[in-house]
DNA sequence: CCGTAATCGCAACACTGTTGCATTTAAGCT
DNA sequence: AGCTTAAATGCAACAGTGTTGCGATTACGG
């Protein structure tokens, strides 16, 4: 929820202002991951109009607040849905639709980890992103295929 | 092996050009990724010049034959160390001295794929960097503690 | 050595991200 | 509510990254 966003905010003694409530709320609608432009452009759509500088810094304070992770193979960015779960966050990005889930496995962390580890490497945080079809889309594809 | 890369160009019937071969040998010598600019700047203190959109190209290129692998926290670009072995390539990129290596691990792929599916998501590949210390810089930094 | 398709260089452009500074605004105080 | 001020935004200008079209050059097979 924005509120829940708002409140960190406001908790780090960082201004609620407009512009950040916008970026918040166009975050919270999407399903895929927006670059700063795309945030320009959809909120401009809606006759709100913010400087690209302004949409940069909000999304790097969000970043750094961990309200907001950037996904490396978009160069988007979506808004966190775990809260501080803590581990790192993976994400599931449909490359037909382009809808992009978080989740969070303690296992597959570790096993990382450990797996670093033993080629003489001390990982402190990975990124870990997978590409392939979400569930709408695999079923889509699928009876396409039957179709055809 | 530059020689190897070469060997894949021409059985899939690519030419073996200059600029080609400068920047497999500029990549084979690398220990850190470079970004297309840092590949021209490299060469042109050797005293060849090749423009950016050639080397856009030529890495464009040697990804789509595997030849070369994108890092996609740094935005740069490594040779592939492992030649076609199959599964997804990881890296482990220090952030200190910024080396990166490269590794596979079935079993992780394997739980990866499985976790994901769990959550309906049917993944083709994923991207996987860790971001850490390798053992040189570790050591180092550990020394340095001892003596402080 | 020649012919030709593939590749490269150039110019121009589009997109992405950054910096410094003047202006505006959120939020605490009276 | 109005005042104060540090924080945040807008603007302008710039720097870095990546792309496109087209004419010139080059690798490589015959």
């Amino acid at each position: 929820m924005v509120q829940d966003s708002i409140r960190v905010l406001q908790a780090q003694g960082y201004k609620v202002t407009k512009p950040r409530r916008q970026v918040l709320e166009i975050l919270e609608e999407a399903e895929e991951s927006l670059s700063p432009y795309d945030i320009q452009r959809l909120l401009h759509q809606q006759g709100k109009h913010l400087n690209h500088v302004t949409i940069y810094r909000i999304l790097d304070l969000f970043c750094s607040l961990n309200l907001v992770h950037r996904i490396l193979s978009s160069g988007g960015f979506v808004k966190c849905t775990l809260g501080n779960k803590e581990g790192c966050h993976r994400f599931m990005v449909c490359h037909h639709c382009g809808t992009t889930q978080e989740f969070v496995n303690r296992q597959l962390c570790l096993q990382e980890s450990k797996s670093t580890q033993n080629l003489g490497f001390h990982t402190e945080y990975h990124f870990s992103e997978s590409s392939g079809l979400c569930s709408n889309c695999y079923r889509k594809q699928h009876q396409k295929r039957k179709n055809a």
